[in-house]
DNA sequence: CCAAAAGTGTTTGTAATACACCCATGA
DNA sequence: TCATGGGTGTATTACAAACACTTTTGG
């Protein structure tokens, strides 16, 4: 039994980003092509021939944001027949994670705009793409409680605060202030900096840290355990 | 920028199996068509144009070897471009759970035989389907930890034997039995049979449990943690 | 010296762990 | 009555959770 398929491949990515004032933003493209011309939708495309899909999807945030990816992992395929107006097309759906002050969103070849929005106000999207979004804050919000990935969100100094309030905005809830001190540290994967956070806005300056990723991933082998 | 593409998309499902004497095994088939006639491959196929991945996979099963599902998940999605010496041909990976002894195995159309492999004996498979496998197996372990799928592997009565053995073989290592049961029995999600096991092998018949699904959903909307 | 945010320890409750003897059955 | 596997309770330990005052800085 040979059946002639007809399917194409794209891959989306929802790219997360933390910044102190907005909370958790993902990032958005405008579509300037139909179907779904001028809406809002997920950065993506279709897969090349020969190029795997996390290649892909690297092009993809190349083109249309020029944005680096510090974290980025495979979420789930999505395939319903009819989720796509133009015939069957898949998408193999990816989560990001990157630090927004890291540079400027710059868009060029698919997109008309690219443009960091809240997660808690995202406006009407293309496809399912409201659908998958909430499925990359699903995984994320279960992911930080076993992996320390919420790092990625950061830059590459922090103060405890600064990854308290990330925790808090991921996690949906706030935490004690002294327990979540304790906990990070006995994990033993943040390095003290020498130094104190410059001109705070107001009060006493704070302390840096720095992730330890090499003693993060010896701790990792022998299995990790992060409830917080 | 218009590609054309030439992407074909399958779904191979990777089925679970739990018994007694063989612990957790692994639903093969062995291929009657090329490439890799005649090797040992995980059951699955190409995809319809109009038909969902989950149906798919239903449907290659049904044929493949008539076989009833208890539980069934996307598992992660297989694509690099040399996977398939046909071309690039990409799996959607799914894991399902099943309980053998429901049912005989009816191979039918595209595979030869069918048939359980114990996880630890499996012997070489075609394309990445061993990779496949690994990945499953690892899903499945992180996830009976925080929700009790493992009961999809049994029948629909078993002794608190029966049901630590399976644990033991999924965490790959023995738990204190006492603690053990307590801990089932605390979540509340099993009924007391008014029934013990019959003719026991040797000793003490056991006390039968089953299932209770209407009390598991509810536990599972206030958010279930399951650490045995 | 005042406002604002950072830093820090102790107590209490709860859940995980470790551990050993008696019971019911079939041969 | 013996061998085999099933059933059961308690003490200890470790970790999570709750909780408030002092310190440093800039204005």
């Amino acid at each position: 039994m040979l059946i002639q398929q007809h399917i194409r491949v794209t891959v989306d990515a929802v790219v997360f980003g933390y910044s102190a004032k907005q909370g958790i933003s993902v990032l958005l493209i405008k579509r300037k092509i139909p179907p779904h011309i001028f809406k809002w939708a997920l950065p993506g495309g279709f897969v090349h021939n020969d190029e795997s899909f996390e290649d892909g999807i690297k092009r993809e945030l190349r083109e249309e944001a020029g944005i680096t990816i510090n974290y980025l992992e495979q979420l789930y395929t999505f395939g319903a027949p009819e989720r796509d107006p133009r015939g069957r097309i898949i998408s193999i759906a990816y989560y990001a994670l990157v630090d927004p002050s890291n540079f400027k969103l710059a868009p060029d070849t698919d997109a008309e705009a690219a443009q960091w929005c809240p997660i808690d106000e995202l406006p009407f999207l293309a496809f399912d793409h409201k659908e998958i979004i909430a499925l990359a804050q699903e995984r994320l919000r279960n992911k930080i409680r076993y992996e320390p990935i919420g790092f990625e969100l950061l830059g590459k100094k922090f103060s405890m605060a600064e990854l308290e309030s990330l925790y808090t905005h991921l996690l949906g809830r706030s935490v004690d202030r002294r327990n979540f001190q304790k906990k990070i540290l006995s994990f033993g994967f943040l390095k003290t900096l020498p130094e104190k956070q410059k001109h705070p806005q107001q009060g006493r300056p704070a302390q840096l840290y720095s992730f330890d990723e090499k003693k993060y991933h010896a701790l990792k082998k022998e299995g990790i355990f992060f409830e917080v």
